[in-house]
Formats: C-alpha cells, sequence, structure tokens
DNA sequence: TACAATATATATCATTTTGTAATATAGGTC
DNA sequence: GACCTATATTACAAAATGATATATATTGTA
C-alpha cells in the first residue's frame, strides 16, 4: 500500500495528525505488515489534502508546531473503499538476516552465530508484544485474524531457525578446503 | 539491502550483466526476500563502476544493446564481506491481502472469499516453485537453509489461512448487529 | 538536583527506489 | 500475420526513505 492509502486507512479509524498517524502504524495492527515514516506521512498529507480526501482544523500549541488534525471527507471513505478492491500485489518478505545467511559459508562462525542468536531474540520480542496486543482485545475480526497470523507466523521462523541453525554454524566451521582434501 | 549491494552478492556467484541480474534474483535464492527492477539495477552498477567495485566488459550485440558483463574487484568483494557484517535491520513484511483482511468486516463476504483463495493459490504456486528449487540441488548451505525456511513459512501461512478464514468471511456474512441481538 | 532521554509535532532536503515507457530484434505461438 | 516472450539498456517522473532541524515538556536516572 502507498503512504497515501495507508493514512486513509488509519484515519477510517479516528481522526489523527501526522504524528499520530505514525504512532497508530507502529503500535497497531498496521505494523504487522506496514512501515512509514513522517517523510512519507507529511507529503501523503498534503496530497490527500489538495485532493479533498482529508479535511484539517489546526490547533494552536505552545513550544510546539501546531497540531493538525486531518479528518477523512466523505470521499476520502470511498477513495479507500475502492483502494481496497483493486488488485493485490504479492506479498514480500525482506530479510537482512536471511541475505547474510546465505553467505553463512564465507562469515566467520561467531558472526553467524551471533546473528542467528540476535534474530531469535527480536522473534521473541515481536512475540511478546503480538501477545500483548491480544490480551489489549481487538478492534475487529481484521485485528484479530492479524495478530493470529502474525502470532503463527513467529512462531512458524523461530522453530525452523532453531532446528535448523546447526547447517549453517556447521558449514562454517569446517572450512571447505579442509573438506576438499 | 541496498540495490548496490544486492548487485555485489549477486555478482559474488559470478560475472552478470544487468538482465542476467535481474534474473539471477528473481529466480535464485535472493527472490525469497528481494526483489529489484532494472532502474534500480543500472544505477546501481554505474555507482559500483564508479567506485571500482566492479568492472565491465562490453560485448557488441546485432539487435540489441550491447551487453555489458560486471565483474567484481578485489575491492568489490571486501566491500561485500563489509555489508555483510554491518548491522542488520530487522525483518518486514508488506502484505496488500492482510491489509485488506483488516476491513474484512466493510467488504463484500465474495470479495473477501475471492481474496482468500487468490491469496491460497499464490502460496501453493509459491511452494511449487520452492519445491522445484529444491529438487535441483543447492550451491551452498546457506541456500538451503532459505530454501526450507520459505517451504516452512509458507506453509505455516496457508495452514492458518485455511483454518482462520470463517472467523473474516463469518463476520461479513453476519452482520454485527444481528448477532448482538 | 542536574543531566539525559523520551515524547510531542512538523518540515525539508538529498538520496534511493520504483514504475513506466522507449528502443530494437529474434523466435515461438495462435 | 499478429501477438507475446526473451534479450538488453536507458531515461525520466513520482514516490519513499533517511537524516537533520527546530523547540519544549515530561520522565527517568545517576
Amino acid at each position: 500500500m502507498d503512504a497515501k492509502t495507508l493514512c486513509l486507512a488509519v484515519l477510517s479509524q479516528g481522526d489523527a495528525s501526522g504524528y499520530e498517524i505514525r504512532k497508530a502504524v507502529e503500535s497497531g495492527p498496521f505494523g504487522h505488515i506496514q512501515d512509514i515514516g513522517y517523510s512519507s506521512i507529511y507529503p501523503a498529507l498534503s496530497r490527500l489534502h489538495d485532493d479533498d480526501l482529508v479535511s484539517v482544523t489546526e490547533y494552536a500549541q505552545e513550544g510546539r508546531p501546531d497540531k493538525k488534525v486531518y479528518k477523512l471527507t466523505a470521499e476520502g471513505r470511498m477513495s479507500l473503499l475502492g483502494a481496497l478492491q483493486e488488485p493485490t500485489e504479492s506479498d514480500k518478505t525482506r530479510s537482512d538476516f536471511l541475505f547474510r545467511m546465505l553467505f553463512a559459508d564465507i562469515l566467520p562462525p561467531s558472526v553467524v552465530e551471533q546473528m542467528i542468536d540476535n534474530r531469535l531474540q527480536e522473534i521473541e520480542a515481536t512475540l511478546a508484544r503480538i501477545n500483548a496486543r491480544s490480551n489489549a482485545g481487538f478492534e475487529n475480526t481484521g485485528d484479530a485474524f492479524l495478530n493470529g497470523f502474525a502470532a503463527t507466523v513467529q512462531r512458524a521462523m523461530a522453530d525452523y531457525i532453531e532446528e535448523n541453525r546447526y547447517q549453517l554454524v556447521g558449514s562454517s566451521l569446517v572450512p571447505q578446503r579442509a573438506v576438499a582434501e
């Protein structure tokens, strides 16, 4: 999803400022599958405003820039509904960790070990966050579905890594030349 | 990984043109975790050449542009090895499908059904490709590890979706008011 | 208590990435 | 014969990303 659609999606659950949109994505259900920074959000909101898909109310504040609270217009709501029914792109995973594992053969074993341990810790941290969200209750069915999905996938990843890590580290412990000789 | 590092990574497995790098990423092990288009590859190769991380040999061809075959320099090889040991970013998944599922409540049930079926088909297609690669044999341990990883995760996704799809479609079939009454 | 870190809030700029089209030809399919 | 796919690179606009700037209140730590 592009930044504009993501902003519309967050705003469909309640009015928000750019700053609040960021927080909502980070800690809400969208966070499982999306990532967005301020440098994407603010230009997106400007363009949405140009197209009358959102309206703005400014609140003066002391010590900070004025807070601009955005609100979906009827047009914006229609636009979101339209976007949701457009053809989906296929899912994508980017993994720096797996990328490095492709080079396990040529990396120092201790480095590989460390990377694996770090990744497993990250997964456990993610699982903890998922469980916390699950205890806090869900906004709708999709939210519950996605949380369960994320938990299942993270667990599968951790299990696979734990069961197969010896392949990687074993291979880097024994230099290939030694095997050939 | 950025485009430059990805190019270095592919070139570390053999000399290639931009076009061939694209194909290698698409159908090789990198394809599980990376995506890259020509509009990223060619500028990346230019910059790598500027920095002497790759060298080029041009081959004249008829009917097509000259083929430029790139080759890692010693410097390029060092640079790749360095990049592999830099801190990893956390893994990221983008899913248009899951994004839409968050709005299952407000989408027509038939549309949701269709999206789920499409997604399951895509996963099966991906699994078929993974199995084909597994039968073709692996280049190194990392490759085998990643293939198994991808298979495990895709299978976990499909199973979860099949077991929980009724939640989503049920929710959009039965208006919430009807449940409350 | 002093100092540091975090939270609040937006803007901007350079760099990267992405999507799309242009170009040109050979070979296979309907 | 028309159309699609494969080969191969370039160019350009649009979008996303990372980093920095600005300014202050609050919270946490030593």
